[in-house]
DNA sequence: CGTGTGGTTGAACAATGTCAAGCTCTGTGG
DNA sequence: CCACAGAGCTTGACATTGTTCAACCACACG
């Protein structure tokens, strides 16, 4: 497993964060960014295939990915691996970690990442000193939550065809949202991210991902999964969509 | 459906909370506790089957269980549930509504219960006036989080009766380290809340729990799940238990 | 050119779902 | 006190879904 990572003090400033500009997010008051710039101590890259956290460790760090695809997951002793969530451009990961101690679920890049790093030890003086940025890391893990709910009723009770639709329409909107498709609409995943996300094997994933292909939904491509018609995928799965609103991030 | 509710302002005062004194929770500071019982509107009573959040609604107030079991879930058009977690005392249960706004899951009492009420309003006066208790939140919000993890990876990777044993260990494991059980250690849940909790039918739970019964770790009883060997079904589960830590509550 | 990773396929098999019926309580109304 | 209805549990036969195994293919990369 490559698992390079350069650490540099060079960055992106806050103020030039291009994250802010999207419409997802919200709009930081001038003493949060000041704040923010402050909590930032540098930015990490990590190469496609890297272990950004793994189960089991105490990180002094927690980080928002500024660029780059990635996924949480848990493994069972015998090697069942479970795939969580995915991870892109705005989300703070480590937040989990941060607060109650051990991590207790890896997280890998699907791309190459880079990540804005904040101290941990430093979390509490967020808590202290900005309460609207309080506010919004319980809100980030409020999302979390949600999202989870979604895919808990999804994996639980959804067939095997239309979790497939749920998990490319959502992956789908979340990455609209962020302008991360440059009009290619391809998720870089591999069919056996698909499979152990929605608990089934590579095999039965494969011809799943082959109806959905025969209908025209989508394509698969090297190393990819290109979205033909993504509102069909979401009326397949009796899927609603995520929240439209903007969103914290830090 | 019953849905009765007796709303009193009749109430246990936060000083004398016969939670604070399970180990499982952590002590507050003299200032925390006098802001919490000025939080703290009055008390709920709830039937057992009644609903307390339903799916889509707006509500103004967030509840912490006093007393009592309920559970979360989510339903796809056709009905199929999925049940998300379980609700026991001392959980904060509407923090993602209150945060986010509508509900997107529903909540239902599993027995009677009593809920201590807070205004969502008042939110934001907690976060600013009381950095520790905004940290809570967010550790309580991460703490769920943690425990829809395991879920998911139970539902997706583990095989029924793994899945099987995984919730009974979790609920029992959850029950006890709040004295919730008066030596009979029987869950209040039907056959229905499990095969609806592990995405499994009802006919194949049944099959499923039969065969925990004969290898002596639960037997079924009127209404419930008595559990026999707590320790041999977190083996069959392969689940490492939950954190031994005390955590915060509200 | 090999070699490895990821994708595709078919066949045999295992896990789980569906249907249908019956059983045992418990509570209710006559 | 009895009859009945409903909820929850149990069981067997059968259908469907998904898994495992074992190939084989295609392409990228050294």
């Amino acid at each position: 497993m490559a698992s390079a990572a350069a650490m540099h003090g060079q960055r992106t400033s806050c103020q030039e964060c291009p994250l802010r500009s999207l419409p997802s997010f919200r709009e930081f008051e001038r003493d949060e960014l000041s704040f923010i710039s402050r909590f930032k101590k540098g930015e990490l890259l990590v190469d496609a295939g890297a272990t950004i956290f793994l189960e089991g460790a105490h990180s002094a760090h927690l980080f928002t990915i500024l660029s780059g695809w990635g996924f949480r997951y848990k493994t069972l002793e015998d090697g069942r691996r479970q795939i969580l969530n995915y991870v892109m451009p705005g989300d703070l990961i480590g937040l989990q970690g941060s607060i109650m101690g051990e991590m207790q679920h890896s997280t890998e890049a699907l791309s190459p990442i880079s990540l804005c790093v904040f101290e941990r030890a430093e979390l509490m003086t967020l808590y202290n000193s900005h309460p609207s940025l309080a506010f919004d890391l319980t809100w980030i893990a409020a999302r979390e939550e949600r999202i989870l709910d979604e895919h808990l009723l999804s994996i639980g009770r959804r067939s095997a065809i239309e979790r497939a639709a749920y998990l490319i329409a959502y992956l789908y909107q979340r990455a609209s949202g962020l302008h991360l498709f440059n009009g290619s609409k391809v998720i870089p995943i591999t069919q056996q991210h698909v499979a152990d996300t929605l608990g089934l094997s590579v095999v039965h994933t494969n011809k799943t991902l082959k109806k959905l292909a025969e209908r025209g939904l989508i394509a698969w491509q090297e190393r990819g999964c290109k979205v033909l018609d993504a509102q069909k995928l979401a009326e397949v799965a009796d899927w609603g969509g995520l929240d439209s609103g903007s969103r914290p991030f830090i």
